[in-house]
DNA sequence: TAGTATTATGTAAGCGCTTTCATTTATAGC
DNA sequence: GCTATAAATGAAAGCGCTTACATAATACTA
């Protein structure tokens, strides 16, 4: 692989010239940028990517963390990251935090020994007090879709209350009155903030959360249809069920046929966050769109701005969920 | 951030010394290398991974080319790559190459250019001979999912045909003998080859696909869709479809549906895959296997292997895809 | 115990760039 | 045409490591 100076050598400048011409930040008269272009053609060169970093102490990459690489949710968040900062000449660094604290804290250290010029973390399972830490070290950092308030600059988050409060509001203006709610786990944040806001929109038609009908979940299609046979186990009748997200409403779907219910006949069925399936299950499923995608180029961007100085870029740090109506809710029966 | 030289000092050592500790490749004595550790320790010193892959000129980072970041299918590859490589202290950047032969040959060269030891490829649009004139250069690669001959010894990939096969002889035994295939986008290696398995299993029996019940998609699942209604518009009976990947199969069933069939007992449906969601659609979608995460995880070992000189490492390089029977595959009416 | 083979450590030259500072060359002013 | 200023280029010192090669310390042999 050429190199910078046999580039220099070739187009008869100094090392430095060529080094002025690959980043334009200087001034550099037409010609001598002409001879050094073509000298670069010529000889096939391309920039070595690791000398320009340890020189500049920018190796333009930025770590990720994300909980897996997989699954519907984190595939489009990434796929929204990368797409920016390809954009931008940056590459992205990817490393996976099964939502474990230890892994969680061992994938940071891994990006951060990477010489990363910043993090974007997706991390659930690590503490506010080790980011606040974390804070004051050199490499900056901006949190997907967490909230925590001594680093509210640096948080890019959906309104997870409002999403929980749009989805059971949707079934109350359907008539339904007994509602169950299949959580996610509650030492997560987002899922306790979209309880909360199931449990203000309840409020909002003096009713309350009862115990009976809450059932905490795993994220996954398995803690969906778990849920759903508790909750019909438990014997307290119901007519809908929000489920705090759409694996769990797969789940919570399949669940029901299994047993012999239909929905939304027998009770209807409410999602969150729109992954791609969703519209593909049977019924097509009801749910609140979680503007994934957006939100990882919104990181991107963050970063762009905050450590590669874009300032013509705007950061949008707060995300409003939206209701998404399909076939899984239908009106309450009159009783 | 502490250097190498500050450890040294600290310690009472030579530079030497401390990288001789860092790399224990080379003998040092039990008391120096304690003192050296201790010196790390107390000045929380991290070694520089830029600096160190300038001075070794390995990288430790290894480039990863996929179509896409989310779907179902390349999640599963990624996390089996991410977790082989996290285990070997090796990081992966990844970029998307969007099944376009402009995209895809940008992502290589920006890969190349971040210095990857190696690279892995899943790549669609690329000529054979694009990636044989990439052979001819230092960075080495091995293609997931494809077969090039010339490079027969860097390709990892599922034996297509034989699924291709599996699934229809499937079909065949429980009694099925007009089967319309809807295939993936017949430019793709692998959709021609899972093809070219139905036509074999057709053979078997003396049969031939026809053309009527022949539709190309896009893997898609409104290509399942589309598909679907162009086979049932031909006016051609069939008592079976089989679809080359199970997102159409997906977009299939719902088509079905709202077209006012039911699967399996108007015509059964098969996938290929195994994708997660296949088990929640409505019905279970039968399908056949290609175990990715496992084929991902072995291109990950491949470059164990080869490029880290990691020798007790044994590299699978073709996979068999196997069936899995459901609930959307029924025996055929009796005639 | 001298002489040699080993083992442990130090010295210093890069790796391929960026960037400060110094120097040269062009441009303008009068 | 000569000086003052600006613009273009060059020289060289790093960036933080690795790794020959050289040297010093230790162990082993007879």
């Amino acid at each position: 692989m050429a190199t910078i100076y046999q580039v220099s050598e070739l187009a008869g400048v100094s090392l430095a010239t060529v080094s002025r011409v690959m980043n334009n930040n200087v001034r550099v008269s037409e010609a001598t940028r002409n001879k050094v272009l073509q000298a670069m053609e010529q000889l096939g060169y391309r920039p070595n990517s690791i000398a320009q970093s340890l020189a500049s102490s920018r190796s333009n990459s930025i770590g990720i963390l994300v909980s897996e690489l997989h699954g519907p949710f984190y595939g489009e968040m990434l796929t929204g990251i990368e797409a920016e900062f390809r954009a931008a000449g940056k590459h992205v660094i990817i490393a996976a935090g099964h939502s474990e604290r230890a892994t969680e804290e061992d994938g940071i250290e891994f990006l951060l020994s990477r010489n990363c010029d910043a993090l974007i973390l997706h991390v659930e399972a690590v503490s506010d007090q080790y980011l606040i830490e974390l804070s004051k070290k050199e490499t900056p950092f901006v949190l997907l879709n967490r909230q925590v308030t001594a680093l509210a600059d640096r948080c890019i988050s959906l309104d997870n209350e409002l999403g929980g409060y749009l989805a059971t509001r949707y079934l109350l203006e359907q008539g339904h009155r007994h509602i169950a709610y299949i959580a996610g786990p509650m030492w997560k944040t987002d899922a306790r903030d979209r309880f909360h806001g199931h449990q203000r929109a309840l409020a909002g038609y003096q009713l309350t959360a009862e115990d009976a009908l809450f059932f905490e979940g795993d994220f996954r299609e398995t803690g969906g249809s778990k849920g759903l046979q508790a909750l019909l186990a438990s014997g307290r009748p119901f007519s809908a069920v929000v489920c705090a997200n759409d694996e769990m409403a797969s789940g919570a779907l399949t669940a029901a046929r299994e047993l012999g219910y239909e929905v939304p006949a027998d009770f209807s069925v409410m999602g969150f966050d729109n992954v791609n399936f969703a519209y593909y299950t049977y019924p097509k499923l009801s749910t609140i769109d979680y503007p994934v995608s957006a939100m990882g180029r919104m990181a991107a961007r963050w970063v762009l701005q905050q450590v590669y100085q874009q300032n013509s870029i705007d950061v949008q740090q707060v995300f409003n969920p939206h209701l998404i109506p399909r076939d899984s809710v239908a009106e309450a029966a009159v009783t």
